[in-house]
RNA sequence: GGGGCGGUAGCUCAACUGGGAGAGCGCUGGCUUUGCAAGCCUGAGGUUGCCGGUUCGAUCCCGGUCCGCUCCA
């Protein structure tokens, strides 16, 4: 398949050589082949053309020359590039071609009024990242000389307008006359037709070439290069491309340049494809389409190339800057244009992807850790990695090289200079995390580089004639492996060591293992998982070292854990609510059972009637349901033909209550079964059904019964007051923390409210008070709060509106506002002041003005996932319950200060521990320890000074006992408590004065029902027998304990104070016995 | 919400199978030097995140908890 983003395709060949300026404006002395002028089709003559320069275009130009050419010449509408992350297409990562914006246009899927229904002729550039996804230029970019994550691509566009004649020869008079192509160097492609597909060649691009080339440069080629296709379905039709020949003379004389046509050769490249959209392909076959298309293509970066007579993408303007300044700001050797050369490919990579970073966030795209953020992360990783290995940088350095972009972009594309600062942060705050843990991650991945090795067989031929078998040991501290020979009688032969990151090239490779070495499929997943490797990144570095890595087994990893997870997620303590699948859904609907209607749950009134019309117990819909004998444990779900109950949404919990029977649809029913009540423990809503999740507690429950239904509404004021306060908390963030917290996600329950933003880093104390100061504002404030419908595209405009990226909302949608009248902001939406409003699309459960939540406080405020953390939050009197039991808390804290010293230490602890436990407001949480802190200040001193007193003691102790002592064997009692520490420094005492003796101390400690017992003895005494170990061990086993260690110094000790005398007793009868008399 | 990893001196990190918590940098003081850089010597600095358990003995093993990182949802 071939499309006009096809553009920039895989290439392996590696071949550097001279690449031929165009004629217009080639050094050589030579005239030109094709003076431009007076070439080129007739219709030219008339029209104005740019300005010829003797020196080539700089991209900018060649980018303005292209658009000018297409505007003023031929009529087309500029169309400014649409954003590179595509907000309103899920299936797309990042936008990959110059068609994504015009898709709706040739799939005629635009809504009425959409002014591009007006468009016939459209020229741009658009900005295109491919990287991730079915496109993925990831993996060349920086191998080779025109792979780009981030590129250009020129084009012009006829919507039902033009068609293939003009589309060739105005691409031609662009390429030849304006621009002063070679003609002689060109080559143009179109479809030869497909038999066994029912697609005829397209001769009339064909005789359209004819008359602008020879026969031999204009080739037909089959569907993969020459017919393009969106989708399985949908318009397609025949392309058409040129390529141009950039080959020296003497090479083109040497091999005809058709023979390389669409061979991915590096200097015979495709320059400009042109797509004729024709047909439309449905399940039944080809049609023709009633308007047809043209939709091309040209790579900037590509055409700028040409014309700048370069050998490499990378040698235009559209790098140079960057490269310089990438220089500038890592003090990295000058760039110098070598394909293989590694620093040369950090260069290409870095600017490579600091372009795509500066435009994905300028578009609204955040490096994360899930989907496109995914690849923007990885992105980021590669071009830092590359910068620390290559570029000898260890700081963050891509976030400096922002300006430099912007600089050389930001007149093409405004949107760049809106807020630098921001993008440059967002990668700072990126870079600086992968700093931090890349470091041990480079550990774990050499570990992983050294396992495989030892995984790898070592080749037989490798091995000297006197080895039969080889081992391969590692050594993680240096590195470094080792080869060991091994004969037949086991006597090993170091043969060969060498470093990781050394000389170890494949061909050594080769030559010594059996087969390369392979990085474990756990190693991957472990750096993977835990120091955030991506898998792309682990594979670069392994193949640099000449390894390969299990991606396989990776992935099956990967699977596994994402299976652990999904398990993990199961098994709550309250029974998850009966899950309705489409197979369910669909079942309900034979059943003639229609969508509820649930408009009354905005209407917070306690009761109203309804209809039973399904039941679901979770693989059947019943007739009815009955109270269970025992404990009512059976769960339903009640289907309703209307209801007053919020089903769980948004984060909001759905409703609880009572479903009461009024009136039974049997008529003969039994008094037994009368008074029927169901109570329903959640709500859920599912392909429009709203299912009363919960248990029959009284009688029974019958499809047609009429039910009143009874809401919980206590809990729902709950609910109302937390909704609410978390749009407060919303719009707060932003004022106390400033842009960039957007709302990742919430939880809006009775009890509390949860709210996840991004945030590069944590909150500060200040911003947590100020957040709360602002939301118990509003609430002081008893603001009304407004919620209306209103029509998608313009509630959009409302300035300052809080939507979450990326979801889609229905039309017309939901509007709540806080303090301000829905008409009053859509009727000025623009305007600057709704900035301060809390204004939200959101379909949930509100108060009626905001005194109705009556406290608000931040009980916990902590990191979810990388860059996203969350607020925890109470309303109302579970608030002001928290804030009194905060400040009793901080009383106490405070209080313990006048305690005697010793009560401080246990009372520290205690109070810390309650702290912790505490469910108060975070900041007075944050006093409370801070209270403490200064105590514990007090304690540590507290215990150094009995630490050194008990010490001291003990050391005079010993010193007596030194005094006294003699002979080979010293035994005694030192009163040092359990003290371990004290009782050694007095070991060390008597050690130092009677150098040659075997001592052996022991401590009773009465109330902590102790002994500590120490021995130390000298070489000398250990040759003849007494090992200190043992000795310990007979002392310790007499006051009921246990011992050990080593001959020269051991410790033991006993759990009977009382029996002190016994054991120094037994450790002088043991020593005795070892040394003899003497 | 679930999984993985980590938390040791101001910083970066060691500590084998459980047996007296160390190194480098930084900091104190001294020596050397005309001075600086540096070098040499010396010293201070630790509740091994917190709580509990196992053990004669826990940085190490077990459970809990807090914090951080990371992946998945």
């Amino acid at each position: 398949m071939c499309s006009s983003a096809g553009l920039i395709r895989e290439a392996t060949a590696r071949r550097i050589g001279r690449f031929p300026q165009p004629a217009l404006y080639s050094l050589s002395t030579t005239a030109p082949a094709f003076p431009a002028r007076n070439s080129g089709p007739p219709m030219t003559a008339a029209t104005p053309q740019p300005t010829l320069s003797t020196t080539p275009p700089t991209t900018a130009e060649v980018r303005r020359q292209f658009i000018d050419y297409f505007v003023r010449k031929q009529g087309h509408t500029f169309v400014p590039s649409s954003p590179v992350v595509p907000h309103d297409d899920p299936t797309l990562l990042f936008t990959n071609a110059g068609m994504n914006q015009f898709k709706p246009i040739f799939l005629g899927d635009l809504a009425p009024g959409d002014k591009r229904a007006g468009w016939t002729r459209a020229v741009n550039t658009q900005k295109c990242i491919r990287a991730g996804g079915k496109h993925n230029d990831l993996d060349d970019v920086g191998k080779d000389t025109y792979h780009h994550t981030f590129f250009e691509m020129l084009g012009n566009w006829s919507f039902g307008d033009y068609f293939k004649k003009e589309a060739i020869e105005w691409a031609w008079d662009l390429l030849v006359n304006v621009w002063g192509l070679d003609p002689g160097r060109c080559y143009a492609t179109y479809f030869g037709g497909d038999e066994a597909l029912g697609l005829d060649p397209d001769t009339e691009a064909r005789d359209l070439w004819l008359k602008l080339l020879p026969e031999s440069r204009v080739m037909p080629f089959g569907v993969k290069d020459n017919f393009w296709e969106m989708g399985d379905t949908g318009p397609c039709g025949p392309c058409s491309e040129i390529h141009y020949d950039s080959r020296p003379d003497e090479e083109r004389a040497a091999k005809d340049g058709a023979a390389l046509v669409n061979m991915d050769d590096p200097d015979l490249i495709e320059i400009w494809n042109l797509v004729f959209i024709q047909y439309n392909r449905s399940a039944s076959g080809l049609a023709p389409l009633p308007a047809r298309h043209v939709d091309t293509g040209m790579g900037l970066e590509r055409i700028a190339r040409v014309l700048q007579g370069k050998r490499s993408n990378y040698d235009t303007d559209a790098f140079t800057p960057i490269f310089e300044a990438i220089r500038r700001i890592t003090n990295a050797p000058a760039y110098t244009g070598i394909l293989e050369d590694h620093k040369d490919i950090a260069y290409r990579v870095v600017a490579d992807h600091i372009r795509t970073l500066v435009f994905a966030i300028t578009d609204g795209a955040v490096p994360d850790n899930a989907g496109r953020g995914s690849v923007l992360r990885s992105v980021l990783r590669r071009a830092a990695r590359m910068g620390r290995q290559y570029l000898n940088t260890t700081e963050p350095f891509l976030y400096k090289l922002v300006p430099a972009v912007v600089e050389l972009m930001g007149e093409a594309f405004p949107e760049l200079r809106k807020d630098p600062g921001r993008v440059a942060d967002v990668i700072r705050g990126e870079e600086e995390s992968f700093g931090r843990t890349i470091g041990e991650g480079l550990y774990r991945f050499i570990e992983s580089v050294l396992r495989a090795f030892e995984h790898t067989k070592v080749k037989q031929s490798a091995l000297p004639d006197y080895c039969s078998s080889a081992s391969v040991l590692t050594d993680i501290a240096r590195g470094s492996i080792r080869i060991i020979g091994v004969d037949d009688k086991g006597a090993e032969y170091p043969l060969d060591s060498f470093g990781i990151d050394g000389p170890h090239t494949e061909g050594y490779i080769e030559k010594n293992f059996e087969h390369r070495p392979q990085i474990l499929p756990t190693d991957a997943f472990k750096l993977h998982d835990t120091y955030g490797f991506p898998i792309d990144l682990t594979r670069v570095m392994a193949e640099e070292r000449g390894l390969t890595v299990d991606v396989e087994g990776f992935e099956r990893l990967m699977e596994e854990a994402r299976e652990t997870a999904r398990a993990g997620g199961k098994g709550c303590d309250t029974p998850p609510a009966l899950v309705m699948d489409a197979t369910a859904i669909g079942h309900c609907k034979n059943l003639g059972v229609q969508p509820t209607h649930d408009d009354a749950k905005f209407e917070n009134k306690r009761l109203m009637t309804a209809t039973v019309r399904a039941i679901w117990n979770g693989r059947d819909f019943d007739e009815n349901a009955e109270a269970g004998a025992v404990n009512n444990a059976a769960r339903f779900s009640v289907i309703l033909d209307r209801t007053s109950f919020f089903a769980e949404m948004g984060g909001q919990v759905g409703d609880m209550g009572r479903l009461r029977v009024v009136r039974e649809s049997k008529s003969n029913a039994r008094d037994s079964n009368h008074g029927g009540e169901f109570e329903v423990l959640d709500t859920r809503a599912y392909g429009g059904f709203v299912t009363h999740f919960g248990r029959v507690r009284k009688g029974e429950i019958r499809v047609g019964d009429t039910v009143e239904i009874v809401l919980d509404t206590q809990r729902r004021d709950q609910i109302r007051a937390n909704h609410t306060a978390t749009h407060l908390l919303n719009l707060a963030i932003r004022d106390a923390a400033g842009e960039g917290h957007d709302q990742k996600g919430s939880l809006v329950a009775p009890d509390h409210l949860r709210f996840d933003f991004s945030a590069n880093e944590p909150l500060n104390d200040d911003q947590v008070r100020g957040i709360e100061i602002i939301v118990r504002d509003a609430i002081a404030r008893d603001l009304p709060v407004y919620a209306e419908t209103a029509p998608l595209e313009l509630a959009k405009q409302v300035n300052g509106l809080r939507a979450v990226f990326g979801e889609v909302y229905p039309d017309p949608v939901r509007v709540v506002s806080v303090g301000v009248p829905i008409a009053d902001l859509l009727s000025d939406a623009g305007s600057a002041k709704w900035k301060a409003t809390s204004v939200e699309f959101c379909g949930g459960t509100h108060l009626d003005s905001t005194a109705g939540a009556k406290m608000f406080a931040i009980t916990e405020e902590t990191s979810v996932a990388k860059g996203v953390r969350r607020i925890e939050a109470l309303t109302g009197d579970r608030a002001e319950a928290a804030i009194q039991a905060g400040d009793m808390l901080i009383d106490k804290a405070e209080a313990a200060a006048t305690l005697p010293d010793d009560q401080l230490a246990e009372a520290v602890r205690a109070i810390g521990a309650e702290v912790d436990a505490a469910h108060v407001p975070l900041a007075k949480k944050r006093d409370a320890r801070s209270a403490l802190e200064k105590l514990g200040e007090r304690v540590k001193a507290l215990r150094k000074q009995a630490q050194a007193s008990g010490r001291e003691s003990s050391v005079d102790a010993a010193r007596e006992l030194a005094a006294q002592a003699s002979g080979a064997v010293i035994c005694g009692v030192i009163p040092a408590g359990s003290d371990r520490n004290a009782l050694l420094a007095a070991l060390d005492v008597l050690k130092s004065k009677h150098a040659g003796s075997a001592t052996l101390l022991a401590s009773p400690d009465e109330e902590a029902g102790k002994v500590t017992i120490v021995a130390a003895v000298p070489q000398a005494l250990i040759d003849r027998g007494l090992r200190a170990g043992d000795w310990v061990r007979e002392a310790s086993q007499a006051c009921g304990g246990k011992g050990g260690g080593r001959p020269d110094s051991a410790q033991g000790g006993g759990t009977e104070p009382g029996k002190v005398g016994e054991a120094i007793a037994a450790a002088q009868a043991y020593a005795m016995s070892r040394l003899g008399p003497g």
